[in-house]
DNA sequence: TCTCTATTTGCAACTGAGTTGCAAATAAAG
DNA sequence: CTTTATTTGCAACTCAGTTGCAAATAGAGA
């Protein structure tokens, strides 16, 4: 495990008030060093012998969650992804794109997305956007 | 029931070539009758006594999904959300909102939202929208 | 209308993601 | 070093959706 992904990890913790514990820094780290977003048992995977628990998982991303640290993307129906909350505004999530073939996820954070036009009354506090089809890897 | 919606689910069955069966039928009425999208449950739900299995729902709901008379619509993380296809063009299905507060579903068949705009390569199949907020009922 | 068969149904058991209760472990304040 | 509120791990649970299989049946053909 990278020293500094590390770092990074334990002083996110603290500027969140949040108890600094080697389960936390872990999922933190495994979040960080993902450029898409993570179900946990991908999370779970990725640590390894050393993957805590998968209760401990869910509640330290649930911690992370309350912090504005960590959000839950809006990827699949069965599992939750979680993944990195500061590249979002409050509103809006960036889009992610599924592969139906290699069943790849990314994040398209470089492309423009308009907020809907909410009928008049309705209030937004969130939307986001999903998109299945072919990955160009899987396309050539 | 309404009898006219039964002749319309069974006129549905005629077109699509699938067997004519009393929970096929009920399943397609229940559906054809509401105008956010049911989960399994609702539909049960809606069916009182005369409910087929939950696992006739699910079976029968997978063959109007083959059958493109029906499409899951990706509104909550845990359940499935069933409703009528024939709204939506094959790759852009309208945006769902969903109310914080008294958690209803409503379709937003009449805003306008473009396709995102995909980085090269990639192909789309399917994209949706799905949005959380505040209704007009509950804003007052 | 009757017969036959491929399709559909209902049930019970299963799957798998996520949650809960609780006792043991521990971060960090003093 | 002590103390205590917080966190962890485990096992048991929940609940939406699926699977296998025997019984029921739609509808084609006689
Ligand atoms: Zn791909
Ligand atoms: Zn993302
Ligand atoms: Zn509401
Ligand atoms: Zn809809």
């Amino acid at each position: 495990m990278n020293t500094t992904v590390k770092q990074h990890a334990v002083a996110l913790l603290r500027q969140k008030r949040l108890r600094v514990t080697a389960p936390r820094v872990a999922v933190i780290a495994a979040i960080l060093q993902s450029d898409s977003p993570l179900t946990q048992q991908q999370i779970a995977a990725q640590l390894g012998d050393q993957s805590p628990n998968k209760t401990t998982i869910y509640r330290t991303l649930l911690s992370l969650i309350n912090a504005d640290v960590v959000h839950r993307a809006f990827v699949q129906q069965r599992q939750w992804h979680f993944e990195l909350a500061h590249h979002c505004s409050p509103i809006q999530c960036h889009p992610h794109f599924t592969c139906i073939r290699c069943h790849r996820t990314e994040c398209l954070h470089d492309v423009s997305y308009p907020l809907v036009d909410l009928p008049k009354g309705m209030t937004m506090y969130r939307q986001q956007i999903r998109i299945e089809g072919i990955c160009s890897a899987c396309s050539a």
